[in-house]
DNA sequence: TTTTTGAAAACTGTAGACAATCTGGCCGGG
DNA sequence: CCCGGCCAGATTGTCTACAGTTTTCAAAAA
């Protein structure tokens, strides 16, 4: 503990922008990366030793976190990375889908010709991955997709607000990268999507992302009660170590 | 400055909670009460001192109410009361519209009568708001009647996102409570919107909360409009005053 | 085995210090 | 008279240190 711990490099190079505003970015990375998984704790002084910090500026990142919904502080006790619950996850997906229904309405009545021409060039590469039975990648190509289209609808207030429940959604630890059998589907409603969109017909458009959104919170919900049931890899190993112990005594 | 500065009673009673959340309360009630006007610069030391706090929990505050976007931070210049302007206003209202859909469209399908009871007597007060030609008390049911109904939608997630934006919308400081004579027009449509989701029809339950919202923006930007046209007082005071020194010179 | 207890660890809150930066006014040059 | 640079005070950003609490965990006692 006498040498100095070698702080993190964009730390010690962009001391140009405040340091609570970097480790709150950091943090964030680190937490939605999965390195920092939900319900692990924040310790604040071994945070602060491998960020290259001290404890004030982590502090205040730590608030911002928490007024984000990231994290989830315990009086005297530390702060944790939070833990979504599966109703806070239906929540969020019934939320995103009103949001998204604004979304179609909007991009239907004023999308522009380029705009169009790139979300169409997204769909073709989901359906890409699709056939390349790539989920991870297809995966970030939705979650890019769907940034994008909530972009373009042009209201910042929405923009961000939808990417705080993304970015918290991702916490729900049960929701998995759509099965193989699932892509075909969701890229299907994809396509539809953008049709609707491109038909100029407001109703139709806020509808098929409605209810895309609807249908792929049902998939999630769906699959996670499967996960529920059967024992995971996990605890199946948790599981053994037990007897195995057990014999051992 | 010898003598302790009186700290705020609630502070030194309630040392039980964390002092940063006392602290960010608190900051929240001024900001919202006006008692901190938008654009006023929060010094740290004299705040600190103020509420009987160090500057590091009020610190943390000023990070929570940031990323609640009830304040705005200006790197080595210090933290300001946020001015909602016009155009976030107007997103605000829109990013409400749609939740309000959602809201009226969940109520429609499962509204519970006692629940039903209780917002028929709101729109029974706010008529009598109206008659009596109360606008400010006719502005406190509103905000009530409307809070009401999203709280009794049922989705926490949703509840929790439609306060932050009414408490940013607080803070659009040409949002005047309505007018006299709009007062009849927004109360006839609450009795639309409780009819609608009486009747149990979540199509017209959504529009009807839909279109309330975009017809209470777009009053409240025709009302912007046309003040933004006519000098305030305050500046025909500061005009006068100006013309008075000219005088004198 | 269960309960009690006590020390270590961790968190909260505060104070003080210092550097970096901003503000606003003063001063000399043009 | 105007302009630009410079200096002093104020304020913020950050770090360190310390006191007061609470929690944890494991050893000792029942």
């Amino acid at each position: 503990m006498t040498a100095t711990i070698a702080p993190h490099p964009t730390i010690t190079l962009l001391q140009t922008s405040s340091l609570t505003s970097v480790v709150q970015g950091e943090l964030e990375r680190m937490i939605l990366s999965g390195e920092l998984a939900p319900g692990a704790k924040l310790t604040e002084m071994a945070l602060a030793a491998r960020l290259g910090v001290s404890r004030g500026p982590l502090r205040e990142a730590f608030r911002m976190l928490e007024e984000a919904g990231l994290v989830r502080t315990e009086k005297n006790r530390g702060v944790f990375v939070r833990d979504i619950p599966i109703d806070e996850a239906v929540e969020i997906f019934d939320l995103r889908a009103a949001m998204d229904e604004l979304v179609g309405r909007r991009l239907a009545e004023s999308i522009k010709p380029a705009a169009l021409k790139e979300v169409r060039a997204m769909v073709d590469a989901m359906e890409l991955a699709v056939k390349a039975k790539d989920a991870h990648h297809y995966h970030l190509l939705n979650l890019k997709f769907h940034d994008r289209l909530v972009e373009l609808a042009g209201n910042s207030k929405l923009t961000a607000i939808y990417r705080k429940l993304i970015k918290e959604l991702s916490l729900f630890r049960r929701l998995n990268l759509a099965d193989g059998w699932l892509m075909p589907i969701s890229a299907g409603e994809h396509r539809q999507i953008v049709k609707a969109i491109a038909s100029g017909d407001a109703d139709a458009a806020g509808k098929a992302m409605f209810d895309h959104v609807i249908e792929s919170k049902e998939r999630t919900i769906k699959n996670n009660l499967r996960q529920a049931l059967a024992p995971t890899a996990a605890k199946v190993q948790r599981i053994e170590r037990s007897a195995h112990d057990h014999r051992q005594r």
